[in-house]
DNA sequence: AGCACGCCGACT
DNA sequence: GTCGGCGTGCTC
């Protein structure tokens, strides 16, 4: 060995145990910096994206390969973010690969593809190849080059390796790693007057040189008017400005007059803060202002528990406006859902181009974008969804959480199935950053933590201006129904209420937790139920698309006329959803403009965008929707709101059934009667003795609160413990069974903890999965939470290398 | 994740 | 006896 080697230990997108060593070439050696992007070879010739996650001079027991280039000129990722992404990988028992992957938007993530040349040199024939070679050999022959994927389309099958090992040994094919920058700049071409005329005189004489050419001066005219407005004109503006055709401007440019150039714009739009910015915060509003900051002074975390309508966003933008300067940035963390462009409009209208807007309805480009734009600072409130939180801030103050109990904060799926809102205030942590959490209907956790001191706690009890909580009725559906007062879903009294609403010009909001519209279909000869083939779940019933569809794989088939089991044409729907309760109340009320928001309407129709603005300007009178018309919507003049079926929420599986139910029910309620009128809510249930019924009737978040965790201490579930959910799953039902039990046995051997299960979960099978799963409780005596979860690996690890379990697919879910 | 290696069934 | 299918295990 002659002088030091550097070494990096890189961070791949993938599901891998742990970072990768590579030798740093020496004329990067200098160079190279933690959270550099790079390229490196992996496995074979395939070149992947890394992030360099530490610069060392320790040689690696692998003898290590050499890192292909640094990508960009400065760091990509900081490292906060670093920081931040070892905290998940190991609170969420996942790899720091899974992290990186769900962190970096995939216009970052650069991967090489594989490519085939034909070999122009090749002078043999073509005998002795196989079918299959030979076809590739005529389609190289015809198009020169052939990416992997073309090979793979051409002959039908995904592997090819056979047929194009044939072709290299022949000396017939060469193939080549190509690397695909997907992230593309956009450019666009700008129009500036050329140095001479840019003085008073040398446009004074310019407008005498173009006296006879009117329509040169129209376009002269109207570059002056946009260079007043932009730093930069737009070719394309300039021109729909002087309503003038392209030669004009192309005979100015020939003649030195301007001067055309190329520049890169970003495709984000720009946006104008209005300079009058009188906030106009109500007496409550102040009080909480101050409260919140007065707390903060102490405590990193603060929850805010507002009733609904009490106006948290004109507070929460008081407070970003206190937390930021020419360094310090926020984030504004909503559910997905959430993000409406009333909201985005709204912190736009305060602070103009300071504002990035992240979630899922972005493309790969914009993506990139609001990314660099975090890193320089440019933006200094970023308003997104979950994967917010894994922005390259460069220095956070202020995190909020609003709607801080939804549990569309938690990923489930791939991993990290990390909780955001919990993610959201260690990331405040390593910034030294304060959290403001926000809901009208607190966790149990978060109000826990705030009762027991951890966070404080402030509290707005007023709705803003003169808006008062809507009046809660129950409706006894069961005497209803004996009485005969009841048409199709509808109670009579609900009924009522809708027709004086509508006559009021109020509108109506119905919710039902369930879409499609109808639960099952049902033989009445044989009994047959239709389900799913791959699920343990009934099919639903969707009449717009006339299908029976599995609404957890999407598994299909049209309706049938006779039952497929007896062949008997006596089938019947039975059970509601989103579908029907629009097609009655449409019957009911005929003239009412009915509309339904939920996924099936997102997919299909114009849109939920399009619907959410069409109920804010009263182009709807009755919306009838799922969970989503519980978030984030502000409207005004909603009179009355109908809860279907209030049932089925309280009896939903797992220990936060009650918890779910008591914010669903009161975030709906809230939707009723904000601004200045008094709301009213229809609650229609089998069950009116339920005591959560009383509770979300009388607004007493306390009490449910009293009572819930009187529960979860009793039966030690959180806060009280934090639970680690294993779910196994596996197409055949012995091998998975075997394995739960192992897991289970060899848990028990391995911590000290509760384990429960293995239990059927509440959906069996999932596409052709069965489905088993386990509950870790960490109890007073157990192991510390890193020791225990680095245990728990260990004997999954274990699971994995048993032969009978191969194909056992385990997740682990920490704070399901 | 994706791809090479290895084992086993359907053809020459 | 060979081709090609798919299942299993690494990858610095």
């Amino acid at each position: 060995m002659s002088s030091k080697t550097t070494y990096v230990d890189v961070i791949l997108p993938l599901a891998l145990p742990a970072p990768f060593t590579y030798a740093v070439p020496v004329e990067l050696a200098e160079l190279i910096q933690v959270g550099h992007r790079v390229i490196v070879p992996f496995k074979t010739n395939k070149l992947y994206t890394g992030i360099v996650y530490k610069v060392h001079g320790s040689a690696p027991s692998v003898k290590p390969r050499l890192i292909e280039t640094i990508v960009d000129e400065e760091p990509l990722v900081t490292p906060f973010q670093l920081k931040f992404w070892d905290w998940i990988a190991q609170y969420y028992m996942c790899t720091i690969g899974e992290v990186a992957n769900a962190a970096l938007p995939s216009g970052l993530k650069i991967s090489s593809e594989t490519k085939f040349f034909f070999n122009e040199y090749y002078e043999g024939d073509y005998t002795g190849l196989t079918d299959e070679a030979f076809t590739v050999v005529q389609a190289l022959k015809a198009r020169k080059e052939l990416y992997l994927k073309d090979v793979q389309e051409l002959l039908q099958k995904s592997n090819v390796h056979h047929a194009m090992q044939q072709l290299f040994n022949h000396g017939i094919a060469i193939s080549k790693e190509e690397l695909t920058y997907r992230y593309k700049p956009r450019y666009e071409t700008f129009i500036k007057l050329h140095e001479n005329y840019r003085s008073d005189e040398g446009l004074e004489k310019l407008f005498n040189e173009t006296a006879n050419a009117p329509k040169q001066q129209e376009l002269l005219l109207a570059y002056i008017g946009l260079q007043k407005q932009y730093p930069m004109v737009k070719k394309g503006e300039l021109l729909k400005a002087a309503n003038c055709e392209p030669g004009v401007l192309k005979r100015m440019v020939e003649k030195n007059i301007f001067k055309e150039f190329r520049s890169e714009v970003s495709r984000l739009g720009i946006f104008l803060s209005e300079t009058e910015q009188n906030l106009d915060l109500s007496a409550t509003q102040h009080r909480a202002y101050n409260e919140i900051k007065a707390q903060l002074a102490t405590k990193q975390t603060v929850l805010l528990h507002g009733v609904t309508g009490s106006g948290k966003t004109l507070l929460y933008i008081e407070l970003i406006r206190s937390y930021i300067d020419s360094l310090s940035q926020c984030l504004f963390l909503v559910p997905e859902i959430a993000l409406t462009a009333q909201l985005i409009n709204r912190l736009r209208k305060y602070f103009g181009n300071q504002v990035g807007v992240y979630h899922s309805k972005f493309n790969l480009h914009e993506r990139v974008e609001i990314w660099n734009k975090t890193l320089s600072g440019e933006y200094k409130i970023l308003i997104g969804a979950r994967s917010a939180l894994f922005l390259p801030f460069k220095k956070l103050a202020l995190v909020i959480v609003d709607e801080e109990h939804d549990s569309s904060y938690k990923q489930s799926d791939p991993a990290p199935r990390y909780q955001g809102r919990d993610a959201a205030i260690m990331l405040a942590h390593l910034h030294g950053a304060k959290v403001v959490l926000g809901t009208a209907t607190p966790s149990i956790e978060s109000y826990f933590n705030a009762t027991r001191g951890k966070y404080g706690l402030v509290e707005m009890k007023e709705r803003y201006g003169q808006g008062r909580l809507p009046k809660i009725e129950l409706i006894n559906l069961k005497t209803s129904r004996k009485q005969g007062e009841i048409k199709g879903n509808f109670s009579n009294r609900l009924i009522d209420e809708i027709s004086s609403a509508l006559k009021a010009h109020k509108q109506i909001i119905l919710f039902l937790n369930r879409r499609g519209y109808a639960e099952y279909m049902q033989c009445n000869t044989c009994d047959y139920v239709y389900s799913c083939k791959k699920c343990d779940v009934t099919l639903t019933y969707h009449k717009y698309q006339n299908k029976l569809i599995c609404h957890y794989c999407n598994y299909q088939i049209n309706l049938d006329q006779k039952c497929m089991r007896c062949t008997s044409p006596d089938l019947e729907i039975r059970g509601k959803g989103t579908e029907q309760i629009e097609e009655e109340i449409a019957e009911l009320f005929p003239d009412a403009r009915v509309e339904r928001l939920d996924l099936d309407a997102l997919k299909t129709k114009t849109g939920y965008i399009h619907t959410i603005a069409a109920f804010e300007n009263h182009e709807i009178d009755i919306l009838v929707g799922t969970q989503m018309v519980t978030k984030g919507l502000d409207f005004d003049r909603v009179g009355l709101v109908g809860i279907i079926d209030a049932d089925r929420l309280i009896y939903l599986p797992g220990f936060r059934s009650a918890e779910r139910a008591f914010q669903l029910l009161t975030q709906v309620s809230g939707r009723a009667g904000r601004k200045d009128n008094e709301g009213k809510v229809i609650i229609q249930t089998s069950n009116p003795a339920h005591p959560l019924f009383q509770l979300v009737m009388e607004h007493n978040y306390k009490e449910f609160y009293r009572t819930e965790i009187a529960h979860r201490s009793q039966f030690i579930y959180p806060p009280f413990t934090r639970l680690i959910h294993i779910n196994l799953k596996e197409k055949d039902v012995k091998a998975l069974e075997a394995a739960s039990i192992w897991l289970a046995d060899n848990l028990k051997k391995t911590i000290k903890a509760t384990i429960l299960g293995p239990a059927v979960p509440y959906i069996s099978k999932l596409n052709n999965f069965f489905q088993r799963e386990l509950l870790i409780k960490p109890t007073s005596e157990s192991e510390p939470g890193p020791l225990l979860k680095q245990k728990i690996s260990s004997v999954l690890i274990n699971l994995r290398h048993h032969k009978d379990f191969k194909k056992v697919i385990a997740q682990v879910d920490v704070d399901a």
